[in-house]
DNA sequence: GCGAGATTGTGAACGAGTTCACAAGTTGCG
DNA sequence: CGCAACTTGTGAACTCGTTCACAATCTCGC
């Protein structure tokens, strides 16, 4: 158990490979080479191991990884292994697209509760779920301990919101609105950004276009 | 992957400027300063500049930036200074929740067309367009051009239309499914993944509540 | 017009993260 | 048992992006 810092891919691609796994356990398979982890994830072999012995030796050699064990050791490393209550600040399309999401339960991931400051919308079913007062967000993570919020409000009321989940205890943050968010030192916030990513396809997209007619990549007008 | 001159995060913060100098547009500032940038985005000041010469000078020594001027200096780099069409596949939660999203238009995405597999969906209206078959997908995409596509759809369908929507002469994809896609060496992908997302935040989250038993805890930047 | 003050653009130093390469461990088979 | 075929775990080399530091450039006031 060496305490060094864990490189953010590294978790990122965590997630990935416990996909991977699960795949593979329901495909029956038992055990899995770090060779064959390439090939279902586009990962490279070496990277694959060098991420796992961050956290400790989880592998045979000659062998490979038991399929299930390393579900079961990556589950723990993400505490993805008892189930985790998330808040949900937003009850507009995307709150509504994340609350239908099918895939949060494979992962222990459950929005356990609704937030909106829209009195029409409070008291109104959501999902299972039904809609709570912004208000009393405070009082009712009292109960759930949820320790994940996510933010699905305009931009304008993002930080506002980010503060009340701080303050109602939580410390990770997924936040989708186009905003950077201040947050004390001990919260970790990380930004979906449907714009963002469009706008590097964007260029990457056009740009290809440009290189398949022979042009200039650079600074012309593309011809129509 | 195409030799990419420009580093990836580069074209990520693009995005993020962009987004800062239109809010500074709307509130009526003319010219803004690296250093200023950094406190409204986050982003040093160094990066900011580094990121502005891989595609030129467009600052003034002593002044700073134009603001409306590098507006439209950002939006041609990212290809964004006209509209860009899209192909969205899949309209469940969240291709509801994209045709609904709208922040599209200060970008100059425009959501162009919407496919569907179930034919039940397939004529009825959604936003303000009308589900159409997938099957009809390069067909429609013959008149409008669209070089973008987004997959909204379940996993095991993820591929299939991925292949349809390259054929269809989409160069740029973003994938919402969770599945590695393999596509031809000009077409670019992105992946957005909640659950990659949360599990990051589930990994630190705990961590941070772990750590306020007596050790210190490390501050983190996350990109955005 | 000229000096003071501000800010840019960029080569160079730095560092985080990836890839490499190989010793060490495991299995199976003759 | 011993050798051949595999596979892991990891220090070291390397790559790529970030940060630094400073010359060059511009504006303003006097």
């Amino acid at each position: 158990m060496t305490e060094t810092r864990v490189p953010i891919p590294t978790l990122e691609r965590l997630a990935i490979y416990l996909r991977v796994l699960l795949d593979a356990h329901e495909a029956g398979i038992q055990t899995l080479s770090s060779q064959e982890m390439e090939q279902h994830s586009g990962i490279s072999a070496a990277q694959f191991r060098k991420d796992l012995s961050y956290f400790g030796e989880f592998g045979k050699p000659g062998v490979g990884y038991s399929v299930s064990g390393l579900i079961h050791c990556i589950e723990r490393i993400l505490r993805l292994d008892e189930e985790q209550p998330i808040l949900l600040v937003g009850a507009g399309n995307i709150g509504s697209a994340l609350v239908g999401y099918p895939n949060f339960r494979a992962h222990r991931l459950r929005i356990a509760a609704v937030f909106d400051n829209n009195f029409v919308k409070i008291g109104r079913p959501f999902g299972d779920l039904m809609i709570e007062d912004i208000a009393r967000i405070k009082e009712v993570n009292a109960e759930i301990g949820a320790r994940l919020g996510i933010i699905a409000v305009p931009a304008h009321a993002a930080q506002e919101v980010a503060d009340l989940l701080v303050e109602a205890g939580v410390t990770g943050i997924l936040n989708f609105a186009p905003t950077i968010l201040r947050v004390p030192e001990h919260v970790h916030v990380r930004n979906v950004s449907f714009l963002q990513e469009l706008a590097v396809l964007s260029y990457h997209a056009v740009e290809e276009a440009l290189c398949v007619n022979g042009q200039a990549t650079r600074g012309g007008k593309d011809g129509v």
